[in-house]
DNA sequence: GCGGTTTTGGGTAACGTTTCCCATCGGGTG
DNA sequence: CACCCGATGGGAAACGTTACCCAAAACCGC
C-alpha cells in the first residue's frame, strides 16, 4: 500500500519550469496572447502535454474569465429546450468556452434567482435565460452584472439580447390551417396570465393574441372562444372539459402547447369523441412526443437549434463588446400538419 | 447620461470596513465557523446585508471549496433525468450547495470526458455521474480527483459510490405480468452492447439479462427470444420490423425502454395490427408521454426521486470524508400496468 | 553604424477568500 | 497573586492565474 497519493494538480509554475521558461510565458501561450514566439509556443505546449497540464478555472475566475457559460432553464421537464440547448452547444463547441445549466425550479421565480445569483456568483461569463419568469427589472438587473442574452420573452431591453419565435405568426398560421380545413368554430386554450408586463412578454400571450387576430381577419370574430387555463397536461384536461360543456362545441381545439394537447385528448377520449372524426386538435412546440405514431399531433415548429445557436452568438458578441446595441432576433415557426386535425365532421 | 456604473461588487474587505471588523471575523462568520461571538456576528450579518455582499465563488475555489456540485447527464432528452435530478435538488436544498448540470453529449465517451474534465477544473466540491457510457477506469480516475457517485453503472468501485435500480428484478416483474396475463411468446428488443465492461455493468444489459433468467424460471426458456438494436426510437421500429417477420410472431413486446415501445407501436400500427388486442407491448422507465392518453404504456417505474436523493446524500456524506468506504445502494422498481397489455388473443 | 521601432521574454502585483498562526483579555485555579 | 486556559479577534501568507509593466535583443531604414 503506498500513500494514497495526495496528488498536488499541474500548476502553471511546473509548466513554467519544465519548460524552461516564466509563468507570463505559459500564460501567453495558453491564451493565444501577443508576445509568444513559435518555439516558445511549441515548447510550451509539449511541457502542457507532457505534464498534462489544465488550467485551473477558479484562479482564472479571479482574474476575470472563467470560460464558463451558465444557460438558465426553468424546466427540464419541457421537451423543448434540448433543441435550444443544442444550438447552443453546437455554436459554442468550437471555442473554448464550457456550458452548464442552472436548473431553475418550474416557473418559480425564486428559484431563478437564486441559479441566476449563483451563475453571477460563479464568475460566469455570460449566461443565456430561457423563457424565465422573472420580472423585468430583474432581468435587467442580471444583465448589468454579466453579459446575458433572453430567450423567448417579447419586449426590448437596451441591456440584453433576446431571441424569439414569432408567436403570433404560428398561432396565426395553426388558426389558418384549420380554416383551410373548413373549421370554423376554432376554441383556444391558453395558460391564464395576470401580470401586465408578462401578458405583453411572454409567449403564451403571444399565441392567444395571434388566435385572436388571425380569427377576426379570417372573419371568425364571432367564433373566438378562449378558456384560461395553464399549460399543463391538467390544464388541458380542464379546458377541454370546459369546452365539451358549450351549448356549440368547438369543432377544432387549439391548445397552446403540446402539452396541453395531452390532456384534451384524454378528455376527448373519456367523453368518447374520436380525433379527428369528431373534433380536431393541435398542439404548438412540436415536442418530441407529437411526433409519436399513437399521438401524431399536429403542432407548430418553432426552430429550437436556430434560437439556440442565434443565442449563443448574440452572447458571445455582447462579451467581445458588453456595450455594443442590443439586438433582437425573431425567427419563425412552421406548421406540422399531422394526424390530430381533419376536415370538420359534416 | 451618468457614466454607465463600473460597479465594482462588494467584496468581504467592504463588509469588514464596514462592520468595523477584520476580514477574517467576516470569513469566520459567512462559514459559522468557530472564534466569533454572537455580537459579533450579529453586527457582520447587518453588514452583509446592507451591503447586499455575495462571496466570490472564484475566491473560494482557490482556496478550496466553491460550494458547487455538478450532474453529468448523457441525454437531457431522456425524460427519465428529471426525476433524478428533483431528487438531488429537493436532497440539495437545505445545504449551500449549488447543482449544476453539466450536458454530455448523447451516448459519446468524448464530450462526458470533456464535461468531467471541465467539472474538476471547476473545482466542483463533488460530482454525480449518471448513466454514464465512460470506460471503468476512466470513472475511477475521476472520482480519485473529485468524490464522486456514480448513478446507473451496475459493478462496484473502491472510489465511488453507487446507486442503481435493480433492473433484472425490473424485467423480471414485467416478464411475470405478461406471463400472468396468459402470453408465452415473449420477444424483447435490447440495446446493442459489445464492450465487455458495459455487458456488466450497463442498466440495458441487466434488462436483457432478467428478461432471459424470468423466462427460464418461468419454464419458458424455448420462447426466449430477443432483438438486438438501439434504445431510440428508430431502434423499436427496426427491431418490432424484425419481429413481425418472424414464422411465429410473438404476443407480447418487451421493450427495454419506453423510447423503443414508442418505435414498436408505430411499426404495429403501420402493420395494421391492434394493441393490445393483437399484441402487447410494455416499455420500461415509465416516463412521462407513457402516461398520456393515447399512449397509455404499461411500464416498470424507477425510483428516480429516491435514486437522486440517494446520490445526493451519498456524495454529501464522500465530500466530508473522501476516504469513507464505498457504498452501494440498489432500489426497487415498481410496475406500473397500463392499456398496452392485455390478455394473449384466443 | 546609429537612433528608433518591433519583437520577445519575464518580474511582479493584483484578484477575494480562507487558514494558520499569534496576541489579547477575562477569569478561574492552585 | 502568579499561572494557565478558553474565548475572541486579527495579521498575513497562501491559492493559481493574468496583466501591466519594463528590459533586452533584434531588426530597420538611412
Amino acid at each position: 500500500m503506498e500513500p494514497p497519493a495526495p496528488q498536488r494538480r499541474v500548476t502553471i509554475v511546473d509548466v513554467a519550469r519544465h519548460a524552461q521558461v516564466s509563468t507570463t510565458a505559459v500564460s501567453k501561450v495558453l491564451r493565444n496572447a501577443y508576445g509568444a514566439s513559435p518555439e516558445m509556443r511549441a515548447k510550451v505546449r509539449r511541457a502542457i502535454d507532457e505534464l498534462g497540464y489544465r488550467p485551473n478555472a477558479a484562479a482564472r475566475g479571479l482574474r476575470g474569465q472563467t470560460y464558463t457559460i451558465g444557460v438558465m432553464l426553468p424546466d427540464i421537464r419541457n421537451p423543448f429546450f434540448p433543441e435550444i440547448l443544442d444550438g447552443i452547444t453546437d455554436h459554442l463547441a468550437e471555442t473554448d468556452y464550457q456550458v452548464f445549466l442552472g436548473p431553475g425550479g418550474c416557473n418559480d421565480e425564486k428559484a431563478e434567482a437564486r441559479v441566476t445569483d449563483a451563475m453571477i456568483d460563479r464568475g460566469m461569463d455570460g449566461i443565456i435565460l430561457i423563457a424565465p419568469v422573472s420580472s423585468r427589472a430583474r432581468l435587467e438587473r442580471i444583465a448589468s452584472a454579466v453579459p446575458a442574452v433572453v430567450v423567448g420573452r417579447h419586449g426590448h431591453s437596451t441591456v440584453y439580447d433576446t431571441v424569439t419565435d414569432d408567436d403570433v405568426a404560428g398561432a396565426a398560421m395553426l388558426v389558418g390551417h384549420l380554416v383551410d380545413l373548413g373549421h370554423r368554430r376554432i376554441a383556444h386554450i391558453e395558460h391564464h396570465e395576470t401580470d401586465p408586463t408578462r401578458i405583453a412578454e411572454m409567449p403564451n400571450a403571444q399565441r392567444a393574441d395571434g388566435y385572436r387576430h388571425a380569427m377576426r381577419s379570417l372573419g371568425l370574430a364571432e367564433e373566438i372562444d378562449i378558456v384560461s387555463t395553464t399549460y399543463t397536461q391538467e390544464g388541458g384536461y380542464e379546458g377541454a372539459k370546459q369546452l365539451l360543456a358549450r351549448p356549440r362545441r368547438p369543432t377544432a381545439v387549439f391548445a397552446g402547447a403540446d402539452i396541453v394537447a395531452m390532456g384534451v385528448l384524454e378528455a376527448l377520449t373519456e367523453a368518447g369523441l374520436s380525433v379527428p372524426g369528431d373534433i380536431s386538435v393541435a398542439g404548438y412546440d412540436n415536442t418530441t412526443f407529437a411526433s409519436f405514431g399513437p399521438i401524431s399531433l399536429t403542432s407548430v415548429d418553432q426552430a429550437g437549434h436556430e434560437i439556440g445557436g442565434n443565442a449563443a452568438r448574440l452572447l458571445l458578441e455582447r462579451i467581445a463588446d458588453r456595450r455594443k446595441a442590443p439586438v433582437q432576433v425573431k425567427l419563425s415557426p412552421t406548421l406540422v400538419p399531422r394526424r390530430t386535425t381533419a376536415p370538420p365532421p359534416a
